[in-house]
DNA sequence: CGCTCCCGCCAGGTA
DNA sequence: TACCTGGCGGGAGCG
């Protein structure tokens, strides 16, 4: 709420890499199969329009694969090597090691070249479709994504400029309009990404130019991404944004006129969510908050612990303390549901 | 003020 | 033809 009692719009909570942070907490689980758009949009308490970019990018490196209608299904991190070892022969075979400084010929020659996109997606994917529709599978999500992943597999260089970035998977020669567009949905991708730990945005030192450096499954499978802010492990970048570490997803809009004219199709665009700890944590022994009944030794520990970080704390800026205590209290929240479900199960069978 | 990227319109596809 | 899908670009937030 700001002073005019109006509540306040924060963008960063409504960030693609913030949804797609709370998408995995709530189905990155071994017993998620199904995943329905709907449930996910009504869970997440975002319109479905952003479920769709949420899949399609992770659907990119084969964390889901679409199923059918409204449906989709969870893959998980388990075959993320598989999927970016796959992606990286294809990028070889089209060299996308090279990035290219774009001439007009030689993008014509790039385009020939990356005809066709790696197929992680076995179903509807399969038979030729229509050459309309391979030029609005061209521009979507789902390829540049997976482009944009074969540009840091492919390539020695580990840093990534969004120039190059851009030139690289977007036609520079077009005219500057689509271009715009085009970055935009580089962006989007980009968040996505770095929110699971697969590439991280920095800079050129020298030009300060903003660049992607990549990090990858391996990155991914240590991250604690799902439990605690990576913001404390980087103490070298107190302004990069960091994602899931923050509630997303509360009813202020980004002020314009009429929203509600596209609720006729998602009801529930403006329910507050929150995302129920209990449901995703799927690691509790990976949580960073301790509670038991260890000996004195043990909750010295913990205190020393929780004391150092506290110490750590006051070494960042506000936004990412901020940050921190929202994962705390969601962790918190989590655990006691936790503690609350067991014992009450406990109650239940005496 | 330029960069970033959320938001939702609406065209095209599908059941 | 109702609903699903997702490209696209306006324009708001932010540094």
């Amino acid at each position: 709420m700001d002073s005019l009692g109006r509540q306040s719009y924060s963008r960063k909570e409504k960030s693609l890499g913030v949804l797609v942070s709370n998408f995995l907490k709530l189905y990155n689980r071994d017993d998620v199969d199904l995943i329905g758009l709907d449930d996910a949009a009504g869970k997440l308490g975002v319109e479905r329009r952003r479920i769709y970019d949420v899949v399609n990018i992770l659907e990119s490196i084969g964390l889901v694969a679409r199923r059918g209608k409204n449906q989709y299904s969870w893959k998980g991190f388990g075959q993320l090597p598989r999927a970016l070892s796959e992606l990286k022969d294809e990028g070889m075979r089209e060299k996308f090691g090279i990035i290219p400084c774009v001439t007009k010929s030689e993008m014509v020659l790039y385009d020939q070249v990356r005809e066709e996109p790696l197929k992680l997606t076995p179903d509807d994917q399969e038979n030729s479709p229509s050459p309309k529709l391979d030029s609005k599978k061209e521009k979507s999500l789902w390829v540049l994504a997976q482009n944009f992943v074969k540009l840091f597999l492919c390539s020695d260089d580990d840093l990534i400029t969004l120039d190059g970035a851009t030139k690289a998977l977007l036609n520079v020669s077009q005219d500057p309009m689509n271009m715009r567009t085009k970055v935009r949905r580089l962006y989007d991708i980009a968040n996505v990404f770095s929110s699971m730990n697969l590439i991280e945005k920095t800079h050129i030192p020298e030009t300060r130019k903003p660049a992607y450096r990549w990090l990858g499954a391996k990155a991914i499978s240590e991250s604690r991404f799902l439990t605690a802010p990576a913001t404390l492990c980087d103490r070298n970048e107190p302004k990069k944004r960091v994602f899931g570490t923050e509630i997303t997803n509360f009813n202020a809009k980004r002020n314009k006129t009429d929203c509600s004219k596209d609720s006729k199709h998602y009801g529930n665009q403006n329910t507050c969510s929150v995302i129920k700890q209990e449901q995703c944590d799927s690691k509790p022994a990976e949580k960073s908050f301790v509670v038991g009944t260890g000996g004195a030794s043990k909750k010295n520990n913990v205190e020393n612990n929780h004391n150092q970080r506290l110490e750590d704390l006051e070494t960042l800026s506000s936004t990412h303390k901020l940050q921190y205590c929202n994962h705390e209290l969601i962790g918190l929240l989590g655990h006691y549901t936790e503690t609350w479900r067991s014992w009450h199960a406990e109650f239940d069978r005496k």
